[in-house]
DNA sequence: AAGCGTTATTCCCGTAAAGATATAACGATG
DNA sequence: CATCGTTATATCTTTACGGGAATAACGCTT
C-alpha cells in the first residue's frame, strides 16, 4: 500500500499557508504590510501617527513609502513639511486604486489557501 | 475617470510573486527548503553531503531535518551513526509522498501566480 | 586498537536587519 | 520671530540569525 499523507501527521492541525506581494526589478515592493500602512496614512493624514498605530518605527513607515514612491509611476504619498500642523501626509488616488486591487488579489489568494487546506485536511 | 493599475507603473515588469509552506502549530515546517533538502538527501545517502550541495551548513540541515521528524507522526529522515561509511541517512516512504505531495501543490500554486501575474500584465 | 566519515551538539563570532536616538528643515500661525 | 508637529536623514546601538569551529559518539573495517 502506497503511503499517502494520512501516515504523515502528528494531528490535524495543519494548514497551508502563505504571503503575496508585487515584485519590481527583483524587489518586493507591494505587500500587505505597505498597504496597511497606507491605510492608516490615508486615515491618520500623517506618517508618523501612522506608524505609531501600527507600532512601526517612522524610520521604517518612512522608507516603505519612500520605495513606494521611488518605484511608481507617479508618487503613492504625497508629503508637505511645516504648515499649520507641522506638516502631514495623504495618498493619492492611484494609491486607492492600488490599495483596491491588492485586497482583491489577497481575496483570490485567500480562496486558494483555504482551498488548498480544506483538500488537505481530507486527506489526514 | 477613475484610476487604474495603467496609471501607476512605471514599465511593465512586474510579476505576482508569493511563498507557500504548510504549517502546524503555528510554526512552518513544509516549503521548498525541506522538501530540497530531503530530495538531496535522497540522491546522496548523507545530511552532510545533501547540506554541501545546497551550499548550506550542516548545523542548518541538521535543524530541518530535526524539526521535521519532530513535526511528524512518523520520521521523515531515518539517520545512522557509524558503520561502514560512518553512518548516513535515507528518507522514509512518507517523506517520498510528502514530497510528491508537495510538488503538486507548488505546481498549482505557480498556476495561480503566473495567472495573477498576466492578469496584472494586462492592467498595465 | 586505530582509523574513518558520519551524525549529534555546543559555543563563539560576524554580519545584516531592525530599532532607538538625535538633529535639521520646513512653513503656517500667533 | 518663536513655536509647533511633521518630514527627512544620519548615526549609533541592539538584536537575530546563520556560519564555522570544536568535540563527542558511533560502529564497521582493517
Amino acid at each position: 500500500m502506497k503511503k499517502s499523507t494520512k501516515d504523515i501527521f502528528k494531528k490535524g492541525s495543519y494548514s497551508v499557508k502563505g504571503s503575496l506581494w508585487i515584485e519590481g526589478d527583483g524587489t518586493r515592493f507591494w505587500g500587505p504590510g505597505p498597504v496597511e500602512l497606507l491605510e492608516h496614512i490615508e486615515s491618520t493624514g500623517s506618517i508618523n501617527q501612522a506608524a505609531k498605530e501600527m507600532g512601526m518605527s517612522y524610520k521604517k513607515a518612512w522608507e516603505i513609502v519612500s520605495r513606494l514612491n521611488s518605484m511608481s509611476k507617479e508618487p503613492m504619498v504625497v508629503t508637505a513639511t511645516g504648515g499649520e500642523k507641522g506638516g502631514g501626509s495623504s495618498i493619492s488616488v492611484a494609491a486607492k486604486a492600488m490599495i483596491e486591487y491588492h485586497h482583491q488579489l489577497r481575496e483570490r489568494f485567500l480562496q486558494f489557501l483555504e482551498a488548498e487546506t480544506s483538500s488537505l485536511q481530507e486527506m489526514i
